[in-house]
DNA sequence: CACAAAAATGGTATCGTTCCCATTGGATGA
DNA sequence: TCATCCAATGGGAACGATACCATTTTTGTG
């Protein structure tokens, strides 16, 4: 085995170039314009000889600066987070910054683990998709100065910007083309409320604006990943309002993904009973006649969010973003009409 | 604004036990052992009131260890890329480490700079899932010591364990079970192989496999996410054998997807016309009457990257995983059947 | 042309760890 | 009993960069 080359220094690249450190890592950090044009170019090219970079560990320690961003994802399986991740990750790396992803699978304690972590690399902010309620910890980053963001789900004493979807536009958006479309009788599908302050705003504006609307309505909630429960509450809303035009919303891609099966095992025509969910997901189109759904500007979302980070971080770097809150856009397909 | 509460050290740890830093690190790394009962209890308390928390940059300056993994992925928008990561990512945490991601959206200049990025961060291994031909940079971590890990993809001239699909087996897998099933005649559908080795084999296996069976064959490469050129070719092909029993294999998810698209413009009825894809995907139950498909073992792939990763990087804390090339599963649905 | 001000550059302490090398004190053994 | 060894602990020098302050060089101005 040959001896590990190690990685050169700065300090090899100075003595190279026949400069000091100093000019060295002012090169490389933002002060390039104070260096004579001979000096840089005899910096450029001794470093380009013996393909130097900078130690970013190195830097972290020193100044605090780590250029590191980390981001807390409650299901890296569910397709709205990686199309979020996917946004944050590129208005990351706009700023030069890089994201260290953790998804915690929904599990608390891995949140917490994996709280902990970023804490330990010195992430300078946080894009938070909590699964539980990490009120402690984040308070722990904020008393430190480390801006935090919070993605769809907010959670409880935590002061910080949340980044999501107008929840209750998406709902009267929804009820309102389902109105249109000439469903009378409406079911709302939801996964468990208690993890997730968007499910629970999603299903109260359901409540409220079906009752305003003088709709029908009943609501069912997925026991874990297992369609049962709702196969029941399906059936027996049908039955019950058989002399109705029926429609089933569905709070977000889960849902849809869980009700349309169900649609399957009861042989329901999409369309006669109405089918529709928060969520673009990529076989929507697929199923025929199509399932009309409300799509996320998910990218949009993901930049937002880091735009807020760096905008506490280097407030001349960024401004704050105008809105925090988002329309989804109606995607209408064959399963919303009679 | 109160002044910035600092993140405590190890030194004031070390004085409120009473202790050394030398006493104090050593109980946070491996050696707590050599400290007494009574040192560790001290130090155990003292850490727990001030709330501290290694500094994992200090830490990675000093002995190089980081405890950070890179992972670069080509697409992360891909729902295979996203099982494995989050195979890659549960495997990390077991070994106590933790996984920095990048995607490149398949572009090598992204490529190019997540890698430097991971280098700058002095991650102790990667695993690779190219996009494009980083050779150099590969070298250069191999150079330095760094193990690599290569999923899914080759990449010319760099030498490291391949982790992925047994993709003679797969195609084998798929040609048997369509002939099974009655079909005569094979559209292979791919994405451009150029990008990718794996894509490559597949189709060179498919055209030596179905000459060994004396299938009628044919392939047809994806044009940039448009069908169009393949909605060509397809018709062409059923056009031309329509004395034969046709059907239609797809070399990954994203083929599947845009097939199965053609299928419903040109109105083609699945079964009658196989429809068979290599990735499962949450709804190819759902398009009636289900596709069938090779599933590969996503999370044990990416499992098994970290294991070759932490063999070379702690041969004591792990074996050498036995096998790099993994079986792919055939979950039978209607799309192929006559 | 002298002198201040600004620009360009360098020297050194420092960040929070780990690692190497003492130092201590008691147990072991002939 | 005395040398010897080991276990338990501590002190200080790195690691590779940045930041502050000092120094040198250039520029501008009356």
């Amino acid at each position: 085995m040959p001896p590990t080359p190690r990685r050169s220094t700065i300090l090899e690249v100075a003595r190279l170039a026949g400069a000091s450190k100093t000019s060295v890592s002012r090169y490389f950090g933002e002060e390039r314009d104070r260096l004579s044009p001979s000096l840089q170019a005899r910096i450029a090219h001794a470093a380009g000889t013996l393909g130097y970079q900078p130690n970013q560990m190195a830097r972290g320690l020193k100044g605090g600066r780590s250029k590191l961003l980390g981001m807390l994802v409650a299901d890296i399986r569910n397709p709205f987070s990686v199309a979020i991740t996917h946004g944050v990750e590129q208005a990351c790396r706009q700023y030069g910054y890089s994201l260290v992803v953790c998804n915690t699978d929904n599990d608390p304690e891995q949140e917490r683990q994996h709280l902990d972590l970023l804490g330990a690399y010195q992430v300078e902010g946080l894009v938070v998709n909590a699964s539980g309620s990490p009120e402690r910890q984040l308070h722990t980053f904020i008393s430190q100065g480390t801006p935090i963001v919070l993605l769809d789900r907010e959670v409880d004493h935590v002061e910080a910007e949340v980044v999501g979807l107008d929840n209750h536009l998406a709902i009267d958006m929804a009820l309102e083309h389902l109105v249109d479309q000439g469903y009378q009788a409406v079911l709302y599908v939801s996964e468990a409320p208690q993890q997730s302050s968007t499910r629970q705003k999603r299903l109260a504006r359901f409540n409220h604006t079906t009752e305003q609307l003088g709709l029908i309505h009943s609501s069912s909630l997925l026991a874990n990943s297992d369609g049962t429960a709702t196969l029941q509450a399906l059936s027996d809303f049908l039955a019950t309002h058989q002399q109705h035009a029926c429609a089933v919303l569905c709070g977000n891609g889960n849902a849809t993904l869980t009700v349309t099966r169900l649609f399957q095992q009861l042989d329901l025509s999409l369309g006669k009973i109405g089918l529709m969910g928060i969520d673009e997901l990529e076989w929507c189109a697929l199923i025929s006649p199509g399932i009309t759904t409300l799509a996320q500007p998910t990218d949009a979302m993901g930049k937002t969010a880091v735009q807020c980070l760096m905008h506490r971080i280097a407030p001349h770097a960024s401004s704050m973003p105008a809105a925090l809150s988002f329309s989804p856009t109606l995607i209408e397909r064959g399963s919303t009409q009679r």
